[in-house]
DNA sequence: GTGAAAGCGCTAACAA
DNA sequence: TTGTTAGCGCTTTCAC
């Protein structure tokens, strides 16, 4: 069975193809009374256009692509959600791709997107420095609208919304240690050098420098992957290999949990005998027995932000209404897993 | 810029646009050396075929659409990943749509998967008995693939992947009234008639049939909403205006969290004075301090047959492998927060 | 205000 | 084995 398409319209309606697509496409010229004919037919019609035809003509679809590295991560769904929704009100749907991690599937989704000619882009990155793939460099050239959530490709940097990482850092750093911590660690990203570890580091290293405080540099911790596991695996091998910091800081609230796990196995009290931090005040608040000490983010600007960015970049006149931030401002939030340490 | 097309490819290649399709669609009519000729123009003027044109030519596009209704929720996310990886293993690319728990942005967004003829769909249903929109009637008369994970709206139970909740549900019951619970709560959807809660009740209801014990009909509660805030709230409620049971279950690992905030709040303790129970086993586990007593599925099994259910109806001559299971074990996972009834 | 016709990029008969 | 041609369903000049 085939579907009604509109030249099926234009027959019952007694009218050109052309008229009806006119009356579809709003497009004010057609008479009030043969546009409220059509617009009866494709009612009875239960009529829906093409978006394959549509797009292969027009060359747009109304519709904006996301790319996740992880559906898993409650995280990155709560930016989906919001990021759809934000989309939405501005008209345009939202596809989702998810890469799970991999560079490659990253590429293909993106292409895809492109190919399917999406008006807009939203990228939230690999914890990567950047993805090699053509398809980047392609979409400068064809001007493609995309906009980087939460990090961001080499080169892409003034494509981006992000929350101020090296504050946030510098935040908590700060405020730990004024409560007396001297030995913190940090587990950041394998590479340092990807935006979220690099200034995450910058912020912790200028709350010490601001305290004329010394840094080792063994204290910042490098991780193959910033999960619950890894952060569990490598906090016990540390905290069995060295001695006991005042505390430690993990890169996200996630692998927090891990190192929890793993302080605790150990034997070691929290906050009494190590001091914990998250980052990104995630909902598990609700779950876990001992509220973490972490940075929150404000993630319905940063969603709504992201895709003002967007918009602006696929509308040449539009107006968002407020001025866009590109960096937002994040919080400490103080809570039960750090103490002040009395010397 | 605009993009370069088969044709493009076709001049370069001195053939016809025709011979460049066939290189394409991998018919094997093409001469070798022509065919290599197409291939390297292909590669080397990094050419995509346009999926707009295919589509609108081929009625296919081999890709699946996913509708979920919750992306914030780490157990739909695990499928969505599990159920891209099995998409991809057989050719299919997966495009993700989230309804955000709202029947018509379901609608939408299955209107939209139907129209962009894409060869398969798989819905993750909301908690409803079903969703009135006349697509899915659109979708039984053009025989449009689709399957339904978790549970299923009214018609479309053959077309369904689950697990066995009654089956979970009674294991679970079973060995609490075993261990000489009497008094059990269950927190179950609003709707005590949609499919997951149905089941689970049915499951319920049996333990204590075999062992001729009465259940009362106020020990099943209905909520609004199966959120941990929502699970928070009721227990509190319940728990400061009734006796306290000897255990609560919870339709999902979720809701159960919730549960144990407002009983730890209220001073009792799990589980010397409530035992509690969850559903589905996700992640949580590790974060949680106190393992959560729950039912356990097997996603990759849900997730894998799910996919190989959806393969058979795109592809008539499709070969599983192996017999589709459209009813999953589960199996009863007991940890911390149960306990034996002395009486 | 409306219709005829060409074109978007690809596929699929049918010829050659 | 390859090319010609006519669509797929929609939009968009350009006449009428």
């Amino acid at each position: 069975m085939s579907s009604i398409t509109l030249k099926d319209i234009a027959r019952k309606a007694g009218v050109s193809e052309a008229t009806v697509s006119l009356v579809l496409n709003n497009k004010t010229v057609v008479n009030v009374r043969t546009r409220e004919r059509v617009l009866k037919c494709i009612e009875e019609m239960n009529y829906r256009p093409n978006p394959l035809a549509r797009g292969l003509a027009l060359r747009r679809s109304m519709t904006v692509g996301l790319v996740c590295p992880d559906s898993e991560n409650p995280y990155y769904g709560k930016l989906m959600k919001l990021l759809g929704h934000y989309c939405n009100r501005y008209g345009y749907s939202l596809v989702l791709g998810v890469s799970n991690n991999d560079p490659e599937m990253e590429t293909r989704i993106i292409e895809n997107f492109v190919d399917k000619k999406y008006d807009g882009i939203i990228i939230l990155p690999l914890n990567l420095k950047t993805n090699n793939s053509p398809v980047f460099q392609e979409i400068r050239d064809k001007k493609i609208p995309i906009v980087f959530g939460t990090s961001y490709y080499t080169g892409f940097k003034e494509d981006c919304v992000l929350t101020d990482y090296a504050g946030g850092s510098y935040l908590l750093t700060d405020y730990l240690l004024g409560q007396g911590h001297r030995e913190l660690w940090y587990f950041v990203t394998d590479d340092k050098e990807i935006p979220v570890s690099k200034e995450r580091i910058a912020g912790y290293r200028r709350a010490y420098e601001e305290r004329s405080l010394p840094v080792q540099e063994e204290w910042i911790v490098g991780c193959d992957s910033i999960s619950v596991e890894y952060g569990y695996e490598r906090a016990k091998q540390l905290l069995q290999e060295k001695t006991c910091p005042d505390g430690i800081l993990a890169i996200n609230d996630y692998m927090a949990y891990g190192i929890k796990k793993a302080i605790q196995e150990l034997g070691y009290r929290i906050p009494e005998d190590i001091s914990l931090a998250g980052y990104d005040d995630v909902f598990y608040q609700m779950i876990a027995e001992q509220p973490l000490t972490t940075v929150h983010q404000d993630m319905e600007k940063m969603a709504e932000n992201t895709v003002l960015l967007l918009m602006t970049k696929m509308n040449k006149d539009f107006d968002p209404g407020k001025k866009i931030e590109k960096i937002i401002s994040p919080s400490l939030v103080v809570r039960s897993t750090t103490k002040k340490v009395i010397r």
